[in-house]
DNA sequence: CCGCATCCGTTTCGATACTG
DNA sequence: CAGTATCGAAACGGATGCGG
């Protein structure tokens, strides 16, 4: 009796609704990890897989080959010399931005002891980008090094939207580049202090004072740092 | 030879990354969509039954656990005059209302023929909300109704954010309350119209001559209106 | 009727092995 | 390096049942 299901019975939500739809495009498990780790540009398949220890290649087969079906992702055949095949977001990827920024700073709000137990270093850029709120960015433009216990990363606010980018204006650049011109300023701290600041549990004067925040450069850029990550104000 | 597994391997993807650690709390198949139908206000078991056709209720079940076990869904126990218990979500998890947004701003893109493949009812709200863009609300106050062929929902914006409302100074009602104050602005419309105009597709004068929209009121409201939904300026 | 728990066939996942 | 093939273990989906 068990009805024919002809096959075509991939699971999904089909509820008019966009939540649902969205959902049956990058709902699965795994799907919005790799689209996470393509957001700052093509990485190839082998990447994905030290990037995403756990996840089996042949998921990974499966969750590359639906996200292309789907116009999210695309396959680019780089020129022989080098490495073969990588993936990258497509326009359309790219405007998934959004949500995976939504989600990470829901989940940095539980992010405990992130100095005990850091990030590797290729989810540096987006531990930080998850303590930004750029709807709080002023029309100024600069430009910062973030110096972390793991290297440094780069951060520039542009005055517009960069197209090829998808985070807007914010851009942020890991390892930051030795050619780069010189940053407005300068931040040495750690993901820890970045986070109790951003919660409100720590004020700047006294991070710098238990040794956990040291700046040079700007004070402009500072301020605008500061309301960028969403330091308490020294009121 | 299969290792023992410790029974705590509830699938987790374990990693020191705050998408990676949101995933885990509201990742499985079917959780934001309950999310979803919690986000404008508490429901019963049985209404999420109805409105999550599909979902089993074991799985309902386990999902509802697993929220009210991570403290982003609460159940509320009513006086016995009527229902017994409501499920609702907690003040961490209205913090989910970016992200259910997210996704719906992502998952519109795709909807194509919204009059033809209506919501059902109780997602009229989401629907109207996932055309917006509450970046784009200015400073003013004001209120409308939008009058849909399926029913009229009210929109009122706010001065600041309303504590108890997940979506910040955006307050959607369904149905519009018969006893409300008079509405600033009155929109008679169609879901499809108000997609294809989002899009840029239909501007709002060639709407009007098809009969695809109709205004009446305060010229300011209909200006926040058109922008807070994205309408093409008439320029 | 509401709020689930139980049972069972099907689908998906995860680990490992293997190939061009 | 970039995947495919295989197979046991979970998770899912549907039906049914049962106490309050």
């Amino acid at each position: 009796m068990t009805p024919p299901t002809t096959a075509a019975t991939r699971r999904t939500y089909g509820q008019a609704c966009p939540v649902a739809h969205a959902l049956d495009l990058v709902g699965e498990r795994w799907t919005l990890l790799v689209v996470r780790d393509l957001m700052f540009g093509p990485v190839r398949f082998t990447d994905l897989r030290t990037s995403l220890p756990g996840l089996a290649p042949n998921l990974l087969s499966d969750r590359l080959r639906r996200l292309v079906a789907h116009g999210l992702v695309e396959q680019v055949e780089l020129p022989p010399p080098a490495a073969r095949t990588v993936y990258a977001l497509t326009p359309r990827g790219r405007e998934l931005a959004p949500v995976v920024h939504a989600l990470a700073r829901f989940g940095v709000a539980e992010w405990d002891d992130p100095d005990g137990d850091p990030p590797p270093r290729h989810l540096l850029r987006g531990a930080l980008l998850a303590l930004t709120a750029p709807e709080r960015l002023g029309a100024a433009t600069w430009s910062a090094v973030v110096e972390l216990p793991d290297g440094a990363v780069g951060l520039a606010v542009g005055a517009r939207e960069a197209a090829d980018d998808p985070l807007g204006r914010l851009r942020l650049s890991d390892p930051h580049p030795a050619d780069a011109p010189p940053a407005d300023l300068h931040v040495r701290t750690t993901l820890g202090a970045l986070v109790d600041l951003s919660r409100g549990r720590l004020t700047p004067a006294a991070a710098r004072a238990a040794d956990r925040l040291a700046t040079s450069g700007s004070e402009r850029a500072l301020d605008q740092f500061a309301r960028l990550f969403g330091w308490p104000r020294p009121a």
